[in-house]
RNA sequence: UGGGGUGUAGCCAAGUGGUAAGGCAGCGGCCUUUGGAGCCGCCACUCCCAGGUUCGAAUCCUGGCACCCCAGCCA
């Protein structure tokens, strides 16, 4: 399935403006040299063994936006060379998240297209006199390879006969051997201070079934040995990988060189750590398979699933994409970092309502019985286009139960008992009374009177009052359910050996009878919302008719809790 | 203590011999029918440290220090 679209065409270029960084100020000096031929072609080489997450996000805008900016092109490859690990499941997640962040690949490839191609330069290798067939058994390949400090020795099978390699390395392929029984390896350097350089293994005997080639090889190539040449067949002209790749850069370089093949040119960038969670694919597959969480696409995973169930946009991860750069230097970027781009996206598109998460009765006293008015309620303050809807208001309404204190602190703008505040869009009123349950001493009703001339728009609706709230007329509202989430961690590291005992046990909190306005009554899967003064929702992949489930994505930037909090 | 990298503000990150961009966070203020949004201002006499070269150094040189990666038949 080839797509012979430009590289991300469905973004427009100039999106944001372009970020200056180090790996494009080497493409523009390859442009100038005229190095590739005034090509740009990149690929994104991800391993089809678990979910994309936001750290490939990274590596999937810079070389899919590098083939944007530069009119070139993206190769989305797989590199499935580990039959044991590699899942079709995984690589149509894969195809799916990459398509959902906004790119489409110009061609799309897998190592194991070259399976061949890789055996017959293996040929021409050994052929060469630069590989060989190895006997040692992974203990004795390892107590051969040295340390870091000390020279490896030569396997006594390193200087065999062409012919006999050639031989061996046949019936390798043939299925003559037992697994792990040899090795083909790169005839390389035994002492080199790089432990990559160390005759490394080029092949190995594994009898697996491969999730596209079947049961066709029982030999498989290692990542060194089908990385490059992976490139250089599909003519990639920056290969752009992450720095623990940078001691394998000789390696990359050994292979085409001496395979006088094309040669591209890797190129190595630090990865994205975010805070307050995992990013490595091994932990995040252990959260799965334990239970810690709902499955890849639970709303509190880093994964690119998981984080378009919670609500963000694939502009808003483009976005942190862009402004957190590319360096060679380690870093860990604050999550809050990610949080305050989605919202600079979702303040912009995301429609209000009002919604009452923990409700409380609020009665009118002074409103008519039975009346019903529809109010004019603005979509979306930053958006004039989105228009305005009409909320029906009555006698009985439900609020927040934040949003009433018996006894305010100081700057608490909201209802107290003879306090007044604004209802949004409707009208001011002052709390007269406080009705709570005998027994708990919960409050169970709030009884109010309301200034029939404020009603919002009116020329007394002027007024001054500090606070404005929101609320939902109780006979109309529409039930749901909530699902709050926080970090997954409750440390900023959860790093080490413990990194399990750091999950948050408060990371999901569900919310049932939530109050939300009518117009909500028909939400879709996906869409996304503002609740007024709460943060952004998107309706649950699990929501229906009925019954309403809304994922909180993120808060909305919250000056009192801090005020409170620091008080 | 072999090799490869990286050190610029709380977190990212520009800077490439001419006198420390920008974003996020933070702090003031304005505005506001979301304590939202928006707007304005403040926020590195100094770039890991120490020497040196230079009229001039975050940038060049020398020597240290710290942190990350590599000893899979994983990628």
């Amino acid at each position: 399935m080839t797509n012979d679209k430009a590289a991300g065409e469905s973004i427009p270029a100039g999106e944001t403006p372009v970020r200056r960084n180090f790996v494009r100020e080497i493409i523009d000096e390859d442009l100038k040299t005229n190095k590739f031929a005034g090509r740009v072609h990149t690929r994104f080489p991800p391993e089809p063994n678990g979910y994309l997450h936001i750290g490939h996000a990274k590596s999937i805008c810079l070389n899919f936006g590098i083939a944007r900016d530069y009119k070139g092109k993206c190769n989305l490859r797989f590199d499935d060379t580990n039959p044991t690990k590699e899942e079709m499941e995984y690589v149509e997640s894969i195809e799916q998240d990459v398509q959902w962040l906004g790119f489409n690949w110009d061609g799309m490839y897998y190592a194991s297209d070259y399976f061949g191609q890789l055996y017959d330069y293996a040929l021409q290798l050994i052929r060469k006199g630069k590989a060989y067939v190895c006997d040692l058994n992974a203990d004795q390949m390892r107590e051969l390879r040295g340390t870091l400090t000390e020279p490896g020795k030569n396997s006594p099978y390193r200087d065999r006969s062409m012919e006999e390699n050639l031989d061996l390395f046949q019936r390798m392929k043939a299925g003559e051997f037992a697994d792990g029984s040899r090795t083909l390896r790169a005839k390389i350097d035994m002492a080199s201070p790089n432990v990559n350089m160390r005759d490394p293994v080029m092949y190995r005997i594994l009898r697996s079934t491969h999730h596209r080639t079947g049961d066709t090889w029982c030999i498989y190539p290692m990542y060194d040995w089908a990385h490059g040449q992976s490139d250089s067949v599909e003519g990639i002209t920056h290969s752009i990988c992450t720095l623990e790749f940078e001691d394998h850069r000789p390696l990359y370089d050994w292979f085409v060189q001496e395979l006088g093949i094309y040669h591209p040119q890797q190129i190595e960038f630090a990865r994205l750590n975010l805070t307050f969670t995992v990013m490595s694919k091994r932990r995040l597959l252990q959260l799965v398979q334990d239970g810690d969480v709902d499955g890849w696409d639970d709303p509190r995973m880093p994964t690119i699933c998981g984080l378009r169930r919670r609500g963000y946009t694939p502009e808003s991860i483009r976005d942190f994409a862009d402004r957190i750069g590319v360096s060679k230097s380690e870093s860990t970027v604050d999550v809050a970092f990610l949080e305050e781009c989605l919202r600079a996206d979702l303040n912009k598109r995301a429609p209000r309502v009002m919604a009452v998460l923990h409700p409380v009765k609020l009665i009118i006293d002074n409103y008519p019985d039975g009346v019903v008015e529809e109010l004019e309620a603005v979509n979306n303050p930053e958006d004039p286009t989105a228009g305005s809807r009409k909320v029906p208001f009555s006698k009985v309404l439900y609020i927040e139960q934040d949003d009433f204190r018996e006894d305010p602190p100081k700057k608490y703008f909201r209802l107290s008992p003879g306090s007044e505040v604004r209802l949004r869009y409707a009208y001011i009123i002052k709390c007269v009374g406080v009705v709570k349950d005998e027994k708990t001493g919960e409050i169970v009703e709030l009884h109010c009177t309301y200034d029939a001339e404020t009603k919002s728009g009116s020329p007394q609706s002027a007024r001054k009052v500090k606070g404005t709230i929101h609320w939902v007329s109780a006979e109309h509202a529409v039930d749901a359910e909530s699902r709050i989430y926080d970090r997954l961690f409750n440390v900023e590291d959860p790093g080490g050996e413990n990194w399990k005992s750091y999950l948050n046990p408060a990371s999901l909190q569900l919310v049932q009878g939530c109050k939300v306005e009518p117009s909500l009554a028909h939400a879709q899967p996906q869409e996304r919302y503002q609740f007024e003064r709460l943060g952004y929702f998107c309706v649950d992949d699990d929501s229906r008719e009925g019954t309403l489930i809304f994922n909180r994505t993120v808060t909305l930037r919250d000056t009192w809790a801090k005020i409170e909090k620091s008080a």
